[in-house]
DNA sequence: GCCGTTTTCGGCCCGACTGTTTTCAGTCG
């Protein structure tokens, strides 16, 4: 869990609902932390986790909920939760106990979570017995050989914490997609192509394009025989720093960046990016990185079920396992197996009884389902989709025919506009957007309106050219606008209404992370109202593994952009590809689809190769159940022209 | 703490690996 202390958020002033949806799904799973470091039952544990959940990716209001009392049936929330949450929204105080909890539990606990081999219960145990309560402490102790003595507990339970804190210390636990990607693409090639490997296939989250991924999964299809030679080989690999273990079916390794073949670059990255991510120490810390990779080896027959459990996530194995359990059939990483077949047998002599599947759709097909693409697989009801025949038709990358929000050297650019256009249209785009700063953000060398209007003349002369040549291409002339004090646009309507878009964006971050989502979300929807606004640029301002965005009630914010789309007036939200932002996030988009918000992929490309980062944010529109119908990318540009000219 | 058409009690997904054990608990995915 990144950033975010635990703490229980004040309750808003004019409630209720005295709590957002956004709230209190955090404090369930604040609450299911804690109870686990408690010692608590695990699965009153889980029920925390799983209200949590639920309430994270939920559209209805919750306030209503409440006040209805349809709380109390939803799957997962019962009387305990369902009264608790109740009087926190309706009332605005949270239970007491939940208080209690949240300030008798030290941080330093929390924090201990995220060493790698150590959970709960052990540091509970070293809580209780030698009064460890932080990261520095437990240090401290590990240095003293105090843990060693105690009791399931051993030298090398100690030395492996030590080794934790150092890994903890060094780098942060889980990667960008970009990055992940990286290492996970090259591993995967290079065992690919070994001796006895029938596939290999990167499975986890990276399969999935999550914004961030812990580490990753390789599943390998290898015949019995030659299990043993290609594990050796793949250990052999270069790339390897150090292996955590090699069990018979599965390989646990830590990577560094000399798998890479060529020299470990991070590539260009926006000043104020690169400031949040931890400036300029930031790439060598990459380039000093390391990721986890566990690689598992199974017989070609297996290995559908060993890819499909591998690539998860969690929540959609358990769903998907639980529909096997209906009609009788044991689901693992091993088969799909009758239970009155397999009976007392466990594990691969179980799987003997599987039933057939020469691919991943065999085992959707044999649960009645539709194949569920690895971008969906999360328990956000696309099991559900999958067998009501509902599943989304996702977006593709050759679906993108251009994007909106794009800057040149008259901001802070790399490169011109003949550039920039050229680029896209190499691409195989057929219009480009450019957007450049807006005067107030100085660092950005925003642009004077005088310099703005003189490329949108510019612009038009080059799209005159290409209508009388016949070239099916042309520029849109666009600003990114700061959103200043009170909602307010950053040049005057005048030389707005020359243009043919505005992306309103924060940038004053200090501010607005130093006001609460009331105040940030009313001067948003004030920016949004604007007439001449077209999109809202990233979001909520996050950069991933840097800083967490500003609090804003995006469901309200999205809700709002409905309306006025219900009534003919554009106003799309950004999916902002950087794979540093991915801002809109997965989750919100398919709300954003739900409510009929068109989304727009774009780059925020500050050079040519940065238009080329749009294919992340096509990866986490898939994710969020996009299809080629909600983005404003796939539009032609004489479409594109007409909806923002109305 | 939640759930239920064999249920209001007794389950709750399941297997691999590690380090500590001499049969298992903790952690991870």
């Amino acid at each position: 869990m990144a950033g975010g202390s635990f703490r229980l958020p004040k309750p808003r002033k004019n409630g209720p609902p005295f709590f957002s949806r956004n709230q209190v799904a955090k404090v369930l799973h604040q609450m299911g932390v804690l109870l686990e470091l408690q010692g608590a039952n695990v699965f009153r544990v889980r029920s925390y986790q799983n209200a949590s959940r639920l309430l994270g990716s939920i559209t209805e209001d919750i306030g209503e909920l409440v006040a209805s009392g349809d709380i109390y049936n939803m799957k997962g929330i019962g009387k305990g939760l369902g009264s608790a949450l109740t009087q926190a929204i309706s009332e605005g105080h949270w239970p007491e106990d939940w208080a209690n909890l949240h300030t008798d539990t030290p941080p330093g606990l929390i924090e201990m979570l995220g060493i790698p081999g150590l959970g709960p219960k052990r540091i509970k145990l070293m809580a209780d017995e030698l009064g460890v309560d932080s990261v520095a402490s437990l240090k401290q102790a590990a240095l003293e050989n105090r843990i060693a003595p105690m009791k399931g507990f051993g030298a090398k339970s100690q030395q492996r914490m030590l080794d934790g804190i150092e890994l903890l210390s060094r780098f942060r636990a889980r990667r960008r997609l970009d990055i992940g990607l990286r290492y996970g693409e090259a591993f995967q090639q290079k065992i690919a192509v070994l001796d006895g490997v029938h596939r290999a296939t990167l499975a986890g989250s990276a399969r999935r394009r999550k914004d961030t991924i812990g580490d990753l999964d390789v599943v390998v299809a290898v015949d019995e025989n030659d299990h043993e030679a290609v594990a050796n080989a793949i250990l052999s690999l270069p790339g390897i720093a150090d292996v955590k273990g090699a069990g018979d079916s599965k390989i646990s390794l830590i990577l560094d960046t000399s798998i890479f073949d060529e020299t470990f670059t991070v590539g260009h990255i926006d000043a104020k990016v690169l400031d949040a991510i931890g400036g300029g120490d930031y790439e060598q810390m990459e380039s000093g990185g390391t990721i986890d990779a566990q690689v598992r080896l199974v017989p070609p027959h297996v290995e559908p079920f060993t890819l499909a459990y591998f690539t998860g996530s969690k929540e959609h194995n358990i769903a998907m396992r639980q529909r096997a359990i209906d009609r009788g059939l044991r689901l693992n990483e091993f088969g799909l197996i009758p239970e009155k077949e397999a009976g007392e047998l466990k594990g691969m002599e179980a799987a003997i009884y599987s039933l057939k599947a020469n691919d991943e759709a065999d085992i959707y097909a044999h649960l009645d389902l539709a194949y569920v693409p690895p971008e969906l697989r999360e328990d956000m009801g696309e099991v559900e989709a999958a067998q009501d025949g509902n599943l989304p038709k996702l977006i593709e990358p050759t679906n993108i025919k251009g994007a909106l929000h794009n800057h040149t050297t008259l901001s802070d650019g790399e490169h011109s506009l003949e550039m920039m256009a050229d680029t896209a249209r190499k691409m195989g785009w057929n219009w480009l957007g450019i957007a450049d700063h807006s005067p107030s953000l100085k660092i950005a060398n925003g642009a004077s309106a005088e310099d703005l209007l003189k490329q949108v003349a510019t612009i038009r002369e080059y799209n005159a050219q290409w209508e009388q040549d016949g070239v099916d291409f042309q520029l849109f002339a666009g600003v990114e606008s700061d959103i200043l004090a009170g909602g307010k646009l950053d040049h005057p309507d005048d030389v707005l209404a020359q243009l043919d878009y505005v992306v309103a964006s924060v940038h004053a971050m200090t501010k607005w992370r130093g006001r609460d989502e009331v105040d940030n979300t009313e001067e948003l929807i004030r920016a949004i109202d604007h007439p001449a606004t077209t999109v809202l640029g990233h979001p909520t301002g996050r950069i991933l593994q840097g800083r967490e965005g500003y609090e804003i009630d995006l469901f309200a914010i999205l809700e709002h952009m409905a309306e006025h789309n219900d009534e003919g007036r554009l106003k799309a939200v950004e999916l902002n590809a950087s794979p540093y932002r991915l801002d809109l996030d997965w989750r919100l988009c398919k709300h954003a689809k739900g409510l009929g918000v068109p989304i727009i992929i774009n780059p925020d490309a500050h050079s040519m190769r940065g238009l080329s980062d749009v294919a992340y944010g096509v990866m986490t529109a898939r994710k969020g159940w996009i299809e080629p119908q909600d983005a404003l990318n796939s539009l032609s540009r004489q479409e594109l022209s007409k909806r923002m000219s109305t």
